[in-house]
RNA sequence: GGGCACAUAGCUCAGUUGGUUAGAGCGUUGCGCUCACAUCGCAAAGGUCGCCUGUUCAACUCAGGCUGUGCCCACCA
């Protein structure tokens, strides 16, 4: 049989995904023979295209469920995608300002339907490109979150939860993004430092509550443009600096308006100036401030952060330029103190970065707090268990001090609020809170009411808002499932069942894998959901891994540049090269650093598979065996001895991979595969291939495979599918149905001890020769021995002589000098010109670092206090320690000598 | 201001409960195209495990402090 030299991936795995996409191998629905595992994706921005970051996340996953699949576990991995609802408005209203337009042009519906053409036309692009990874996702089950019976989710929760009073209507102070022109919840705004001034301005005093000490009060600000809708200035009630303007009048500059001095304990006297500007309508402490003291609300700016009517002389600027404009005038007036260079936090729009405004409108939100606390109880309790740990704090440390979700957006793709206001008795109140309302006007309803139950009135009038992507994407771990409304019965198509079954079966779900970017807007946030709506956590661990940056450390960003592609990884090394590196590199939850040459290993590794495999194949074609079964016998000592390789190894990958410590399972297959298997047994057997050394091969490959194939499907794919179709075995259709391997029980039990003898020797042999300057010369070894060492040594001869590159074995008496010994015999390399001042200097040196470790581990054992306190096991293991040292170092001194 | 990480070979990082002669990949050096693989093999050089102080018979590992770096949260005008 033929099989190319190097392995070609971009061939093999476009070949092996076609059969995979035509197959059910991926679905799952309950059965009850089987124990469930299920993981949904994180669903991707339905217009977006894969990332490096995406690659990561979904290799975990994969990584996983293919583990639990070969385990015999129900595995549903549940696919999807998000409407992502400001962003994708974002790009189609880009790609609409290419033609000049905006929406409002075309109008809300016109505007959707291209929402939705573009949904279409780009929406698989990301599922195609999971499914060229690799992902093995229950395809058949693609979910969308603007799909209706998810919809249907979404508005049944928000009826629901505006039942039972946990969603209200209020006119408050929110995040606005001048940009995108709505609201966004606290966690949509990123709070960036930027550097800015200080700046103290001059306010006059008009009239002082006692004896006027100064004809100014100074104020700090660093946003001077927001004087303008000033309406008081305020000082700590305790600062007796200025107990003489309690009760004072103040003239704020420009607009000429007085303003009253309030007093309270929340100003800073440290701070500042000690008094601050009070503008209630564009700050939200000074908002509350203007609540508590009942303050004038004057708002001067539009929707788009220019100046309004109210801003005077300033009205149709925009708010920066603004502030240039007023600091102008005010340095003319005289009325600027002084200004500092000042670091700002600043919110900003995480979706297009603009500077957020503090903006008073009317709003829907959700009260948090109750939905909250049983969530807090799921984690306190390790219901839901973070990995890594330290996660766990974070979110519990968010709960606890957890605000009120703003969820009504101003935009036009996503999901209309189910609320309809009456035009004839509507006023503008707030709603769905107890006290702070009384509710008229206002219906919430999932379907359009017929009149308005206060005043009997038909013009019903739907909420102009969508609601918040993340409303949405909360439910997913049960809406995914067609929750509430469940279909009927299933088609009975794959074993698949009805909805309520099968949502009940794999529901909680096994394990949420995600980054941490989202640990707020999503993960708590299902949690909540979840133990609201279904009673039930929605899944029972987080695994949280780490950032994608490039080498410098910096998160990789389109914008900033500095991406790598994963599908162009794809095209050049295969997505095996590009899983396998990434699964080695992100260990744990750390970020990963990437650079285009880390993926080399991957591709090494593939190669270097590919090449044992055909090796294999080569060795058995030319040796004419057969192989119809796997079952082991006539194992020599070498064979035993991979086995019980291969049965740790399959022990330490299961082990890991049960802890999400991919990185370490990923390690220990790569370790076994290449020096194991190919460094050791694959070049041992080279000269004595029989039929049980080409069984033993092909076992320890096929199992090398399955332990491979979570983190390089692809590749072990067709390898298996090569070993089946060339050698006539009964195996599975498909190494992803094939069973995970379980250590080989009784019959098969090396003495590693002695073939480790063998090893060890041909190491040094190997790097005596290299010392001596000889290493490529083929000299005979003089070996002494016992007759019954010589009995077992016999068999190994050839490999022994090979594998350390010597001529030839003579089992001897009389040895001329001794340059190695252990347990089994004496040697020595028949060979007289050699380099040996090198050896010698060589020789030294290892004398030296062995004389170092020999006296520590002696004055260890010489520490009566380490005899009688550590265990006995421990001295034991010194004890042996020091025999194994001291051997050695006689052994070193030996061959010295012998050299002299 | 609060919290959380991280600091180990030239580079990027592993190191699961304290006892190891501290590992890997890349890079470097030397030798080799020995009938799979040069996307390879064999070998070598390279580390006082950030600093200090404790706990312990024993600390890369635990505790406290310091320094540096990164991240998150927060109504720092």
């Amino acid at each position: 049989m033929d099989i190319a030299s190097k392995y070609n991936p971009k061939e093999v795995e476009e070949k092996i995904l076609k059969e995979w996409l035509e197959s059910p191998l991926f679905s799952a629905g309950a059965n009850r023979a089987k124990k469930p595992f299920s993981i949904v994706i994180p669903p991707p921005n339905v217009t977006g295209i894969l990332h490096m970051g995406h690659a990561l996340n979904n290799t975990i996953q994969d990584v996983l469920i293919r583990f639990k699949r070969m385990q015999g576990y129900e595995a549903l991995w549940m696919p999807g995608t998000d409407h992502a609802g400001i962003a994708t408005q974002n790009v189609v209203e880009r790609d609409l300002a290419k033609q000049n337009f905006k929406k409002e042009d075309i109008g809300r519906e016109e505007f959707l339907k291209r929402l939705w053409q573009w949904r279409e036309k780009y929406g698989s692009t990301i599922i195609s490109q999971l499914k060229r990874l690799g992902a093995s996702c229950d395809w058949d089950r693609l979910r969308f979150t603007m799909d209706e019976p998810y919809s249907e989710a979404v508005y049944e929760v928000f009826v629901k939860l505006y039942e039972k009073g946990l969603i209200y209507r209020g006119k408050r102070i929110i995040n606005w993004c001048p940009r995108c022109k709505t609201a966004l919840s606290d966690e949509e705004a990123a709070h960036k430092e930027i550097n800015g001034w200080l700046y103290y301005l001059k306010y006059p005093v008009a009239k002082s509550g006692s004896e006027k000490v100064c004809d100014y009060v100074i104020v700090a600000t660093t946003r001077p443009e927001t004087m303008l809708g000033d309406t008081a200035v305020a000082i700590n009630p305790k600062d007796e600096r200025f107990g003489w303007l309690k009760g004072a009048k103040v003239i704020l500059p420009i607009v000429e308006r007085e303003l009253k001095v309030i007093e309270d304990e929340a100003i800073d006297i440290g701070f500042g100036t000690g008094v601050v500007k009070v503008t209630p309508s564009h700050d939200l402490v000074d908002f509350n401030l203007g609540k508590k003291h009942n303050l004038e609300f004057v708002n001067i700016m539009n929707d788009d952060a220019t100046m309004n009517d109210n801003a005077g002389e300033f009205s149709g600027m925009d708010r920066f330029e603004a502030r240039e404009a007023i600091l102008a005038v005010l340095e003319e007036k005289k009325l600027i103190d002084k200004k500092e260079p000042y670091k700002v936090s600043a919110g900003h729009c995480y979706r297009c970065h603009t500077i957020i405004e503090p903006r008073i409108s009317p709003q829907w939100f959700v009260r948090m707090q109750p939905l909250a606390e049983p969530a807090i109880k799921a984690v306190e309790e390790e219901k839901i268990k973070f990995y890594p740990e330290r996660w766990r704090k974070v979110y519990l440390n968010w709960m606890n001090n957890i605000q009120d979700w703003c969820i009504s957006r101003q935009i036009w793709w996503g999901h209309r609020l189910p609320v309809w206001y009456c035009d004839n008795c509507f006023s503008g109140n707030d709603a769905g809170s107890n006290e702070e309302s009384k509710k008229t006007g206002i219906v919430v309803s999932k379907q359009k009411p017929q009149k308005c139950p206060d005043c009997g009135s038909t013009k019903l009038r739907q909420d102009e808002d969508v609601l918040d992507t993340w409303f949405s994407s909360w439910l997913w771990p049960f809406a995914t499932f067609y929750w509430p409304n469940f279909r009927g019965q299933g088609t009975g198509e794959r074993g698949q069942t009805d909805d309520e079954k099968e949502l009940n079966y794999f529901y909680p779900t096994s394990v949420l894998v995600t980054a941490s970017e989202i640990l707020f807007f999503w993960v708590a946030r299902m949690i909540m959901a979840g133990l609201e709506f279904r009673k039930e956590i929605p899944f029972r661990s987080v695994f949280i891994h780490g950032t994608v940056r490039d080498a410098r450390g910096i998160k990789m960003s389109k914008s900033l540049g500095n991406i790598i592609d994963p599908l162009e990884v794809i095209e050049k090394f295969g997505a095996d090269s590009l899983r396998f590196s990434l699964m080695l590199l992100a260990a744990g939850g750390s970020d990963v650093y990437l650079s285009d040459e880390k993926f080399l290993v991957g591709r090494n590794f593939s190669n270097k598979i590919w090449n044992a495999t055909r090796f294999i194949f080569l060795k058995i074609s030319e040796a004419n065996i057969k192989i119809d079964n796997l079952t082991l016998n006539d194992l020599d000592e070498v064979d035993a001895w991979l086995i019980t390789e291969l049965n740790s190894v399959a022990e330490n990958v299961t082990r890991h991979l049960e802890d999400f410590r991919i990185n370490e399972a990923t390690k220990c297959a790569y370790e076994f595969f290449w020096h194991s298997f190919c460094d050791w047994y694959i070049e041992i057997i080279k000269d004595n291939f029989t039929g049980a050394k080409a069984k033993t091969a092909i076992y320890a490959l096929v199992n090398s495979l399955k332990l491979l194939h979570p983190v390089m499907p692809f590749l072990t794919e067709e390898i298996f599918h090569l070993i089946k179709g060339n050698l006539s075995l009964e195996l599975d259709e498909s190494i992803s149905r094939a069973s995970w391997p379980r250590p080989l029980g009784t019959g098969v039990k090396a003495d590693t001890e002695k073939i480790n003898i063998l090893f060890e020797t041909i190491k040094e042999l190997r790097n005596i020769k290299a010392d001596l300057g000889i290493a490529q010369k083929k000299v005979k070894l003089q070996i002494k021995t016992s007759a019954e060492n010589e009995k077992y040594l016999r068999p190994h001869e050839n490999w022994i002589k090979r594998l350390s590159y010597l001529e030839a074995f003579e089992f001897t008496a009389n040895l001329k000098r001794v340059i190695y010994k252990n347990a089994l015999w004496e040697l020595n390399l028949d060979v007289d010109e050699v380099n040996v001042k090198d050896f010698i200097s060589a020789l030294d040196k290892k004398i030296n670092n062995i004389d170092s470790i020999r006296s520590k581990v002696a004055g260890r054992l010489e520490n009566e206090n380490f005899l009688k306190n550590a265990s006995q096991e421990t001295v034991e293991e010194e004890k042996n320690k020091f025999r194994e040292i001291d051997f050695q170092l006689n052994r070193l001194k030996e061959l010295k000598n012998a050299f002299r």
